[in-house]
DNA sequence: TAAAAATACTAAAACCTTTTAGTTAACAAC
DNA sequence: GTTGTTAACTAAAAGGTTTTAGTATTTTTA
């Protein structure tokens, strides 16, 4: 490793002290009062000598590191890629690195990630928690680190977080079924702590209390730790058994990307046999014949605004506010209703 | 912020020198010559006060950062994405945080990722290289960074890599589909200046001239830097030209993510009309009906493996040596031959 | 029994930056 | 011609760790 050239090397060679080049580096040499010579030259030597500030130092005197954790569930969900696509760029242009990491559902792995992340000192978390992080959460909470939950959050615990307006987003695909002329419409999701799938559960079942055609045995609540051969299994099960059924509202993309699977298995056919809508978009869905309608999530502005938030609070210290911001869904109409 | 403890409490508190907690946390206790009482008494002190060592103060000292960075080209493409996690999760074990950035194909991004990734200090990297990335890898290589390049390299450049076995998995592919009987047989690929995509196309050719059944005018190069519509537009005046066309090769998922979409648009019927192959596995080539037959790559073996010579060259100083691996893909037999 | 060697530890420098608390020189005010 | 003020700069400490080059004590060797 070729020897790096340090502010020091630039302060002998302009013939300054250290303190006045790191003031002119810094852009702090007008408040310091630099003379505008002794900044043109500071700046013109760095330049030449090709500086690169050591950020490891730098980070060791100021307790910063210009980085932030990012946890996801799936680093292979596609909603989640995306999600972290959008994240580490808006990180990239204020000149924050980002470390991505997925929990792949596992609780242990999610603490262990956290204490890792603490250990390489980051600036500030972005997470997507799973039902058991809460006290996870907690404990950043605690130890005062900015935090900023996204998608999904938990009642009661005074975070800020970026979701999707999720119960709106029901009532919206819910109606477009009923306005389409669907009354037996079931609802698959799954049975966890979190609010997202309540909210949207309940979006559902108002939707359909309206117009008085809610009947709650047509609900499917899967377990959340099952593997998809499972959820395909449940989920066949269920449609056999509800025949009556003439569209199902999906609330995840994974549980119709089982799902679908179901449906072939059956020799069921969309949209002639059952309807079918689900949350979050995937290639996929576009793909599949027919194409599937779907509530998809703003993933830009949910991620643009997570950044924003974190920064506010990463910036503002202990008095920044917490902010709980949800975000229209759009329904994408393809074929499959 | 909470005051952290350090080396210097536990020596205060252990009544040794921050030398000897050095010494004893890092496990050189033993050879530095410190007695078995003294370790204990230290490790238990340290665990006493949960010490959590400061890894920024270490790395300033050490110049390693324990981190390594990560460059895909699209973070959202599920190759990639797959990759990544398991490069992420082998990481970890080895107590190795990852920067995971993608270039989105933008030649400008990835200089500057690189540059991003140089400040930050982290100690390799893995790169799926584009194919203007040879300069910067060059760059790389002259800094006496380690870096393994994965699932591409350039011909011509001493770096380590791994790969599949793209001339053999053509191959593979391409015989498949004669054993089944199908003759005239097309290939779709990009033109790009990537090994990669050469050697997928000479494994193709060889296969058919073989059997002397090569026609060059059945393979459709495609441009590098064009979006999915226009890809889907050549996809189908290229299927259009060759009626004749009984089975088609496609060199990359997302070549076939376009194609099935130009099959669609003419009402061509897979495996019909047309049997299809895909390089690289997808969730929707599972899915899709009928599913699609791939060569798929062995995504864990080429992590593994690729984390493991980054390590041995991060380990070896500049006398490692540059290994070129190649593993062999798996064709995953479906419904669309 | 003096010299050499081994044992068990430690002081202090080094890594590079940021920042506090100065210093020096020039000039103004009385 | 002292005191006060300002402008322009800087010395040195601090941040937490690792590592080199020790020291002091005990044990071995000739």
């Amino acid at each position: 490793m070729k020897k790096m050239i340090t502010i020091k090397d630039i302060a002998k060679a302009a013939n300054v002290s250290v303190t006045t080049v790191s003031f002119v580096l810094n852009d702090k040499g007008e408040k310091m009062g630099i003379s505008t010579e002794v900044i043109k030259k500071v700046m013109k030597v760095a330049e030449d000598m090709k500086y690169k500030p050591n950020m490891i130092a730098s980070s060791l005197r100021t307790g910063k590191t210009r980085s932030i954790g990012l946890i996801v569930e799936d680093i292979s969900n596609q909603f989640f890629s995306e999600l972290a696509g959008v994240i580490e760029s808006e990180a990239i242009k204020l000149n924050y690195r980002v470390f991505y990491c997925s929990t792949g559902g596992d609780d242990l792995r999610a603490v262990e990630l956290v204490n890792s992340l603490l250990q390489a000192n980051v600036d500030g978390f972005i997470i997507t928690p799973t039902e058991s992080m809460r006290s996870t959460i907690d404990r950043l909470l605690e130890l005062q680190r900015p935090v900023v939950l996204i998608d999904r959050y938990f009642e009661g615990q005074n975070v800020s977080h970026v979701v999707l307006d999720n119960y709106e987003g029901a009532q919206t695909a819910t109606r477009y079924l009923l306005e389409k002329g669907y009354k037996k419409i079931a609802f698959v999701t799954n049975l966890s702590g979190l609010v997202q799938m309540q909210l949207r559960k309940k979006g559902y079942e108002e939707a359909l209390k309206e117009v008085e055609l809610y009947d709650d045995s047509r609900i499917l609540d899967l377990e959340y730790h099952i593997t998809e051969e499972e959820r395909i299994e449940k989920i066949s099960e269920f449609l056999k058994n509800c025949t009556d059924v003439d569209a199902v509202l999906f609330g995840a993309n994974y549980l119709l990307l089982a799902g679908l699977q179901s449906f072939r298995k059956l020799g069921l056919k969309i949209p002639k046999d059952k309807a079918v809508i689900s949350f979050d978009d995937h290639d996929s869905f576009r793909l599949h014949s027919p194409s599937i309608t779907v509530m998809s999530q703003p993933i830009e502005k949910i991620a643009k605004k997570t950044v924003k938030l974190l920064m506010m609070q990463m910036n503002e210290g202990s008095n920044y506010k917490i902010e709980k911001e949800k975000k229209k869904g759009s329904l994408i109409i393809r074929e499959s209703v």
